[in-house]
DNA sequence: ACAAATAAGTTGCAAATCAAAACCCACCCT
DNA sequence: AGGGTGGGTTTTGATTTGCAACTTATTTGT
């Protein structure tokens, strides 16, 4: 198998965002997320809807598929044509991909019509997030600090 | 100059996450800007605490001073030596930064005694993301749908 | 039932990107 | 003036990426 996405130094991870980005640390990983959260379950769906190459876009999902991020199972039993599905796991990036789309959305000057949305499904309108302490007070950006 | 990140692509881009990791896309730049956001501020000390390329970090940081997450400024008047500073679009980018270490520190498997944190300066205690509608009401994870 | 079309990859190869180390120049210190 | 250090650039080789063609299943149309 080529094209591993796993850590190349067996030291430890010092740091969870290095951890997190050891999987999702690429121009494709999270945008395949994005469109298995979607409900694109099929390999051509997925290559058309991003444009990715197709032996590419075999390793993102075998590497997706491995972390446990999604899986894998065949349209109907013993066949060999796959359906890509979101784990728990995938669907706990969602805050992940609202926090970008945000961040794009006020600091980007490419004024899109159409961005993706993640949106209440009841609404129908879109969410946000909001940084919070243990008490679910909200805690203003200039606030906070990294600790390493 | 080589190494470009910008998207090779010249058809606009369709999706906020897709505009977001064009810049952030890869296994480095949210690392710098880690460390940019904890106060490393000096090259060789940003080198030294990645374990990055000089040539890369060279690559990143130019990326991220073009795309106005950081500035660079002489150490003092006319000086070579450069100090890199977070922008606020750079502080924009701790809510991406909290939602990646919460997903590790809740998926990953290797359990990591000393992680990264995101804490509240003034009580020192961890800050954690919730996701709320216009009105700040929480919504549950499965409750949302991504829309395109 | 059979041919044509489509789905889901795999393979081979060229191009781009990344990494390690050596090199370079400006500044600082004494 | 000379040595050390900060802040990169260059060179060279290893990885990764992307494109296109190829293969094998599975459908679909007639």
């Amino acid at each position: 198998m080529t094209g591993q996405l796993t850590s190349s130094t067996p030291k430890t991870t010092h740091c969870a965002i290095e951890e997190a980005l050891t999987v999702l640390g690429d121009r494709w990983t999270l945008l395949v997320v994005r469109d298995i959260l979607r409900g694109v379950n099929r390999f051509d769906l997925l290559q058309e809807s991003l444009g990715i190459s197709r032996n590419i876009l075999t390793q993102r999902l075998s590497n997706l598929e491995e972390t446990g991020i999604l899986t894998k199972s065949p349209v109907k039993p013993n066949a060999k044509r796959m359906l890509y599905n979101p784990t728990p796991k995938c669907m706990a990036l969602i805050p992940v991909l609202i926090t970008l789309i945000d961040w794009s959305s006020n600091w980007s000057n490419a004024k899109e019509t159409q961005w993706s949305r993640v949106v209440d499904s009841k609404t129908k309108k879109p969410v946000t997030v909001a940084i919070v302490n243990q008490d679910q007070d909200p805690i203003p950006l200039g606030q906070l600090s990294i600790e390493f």
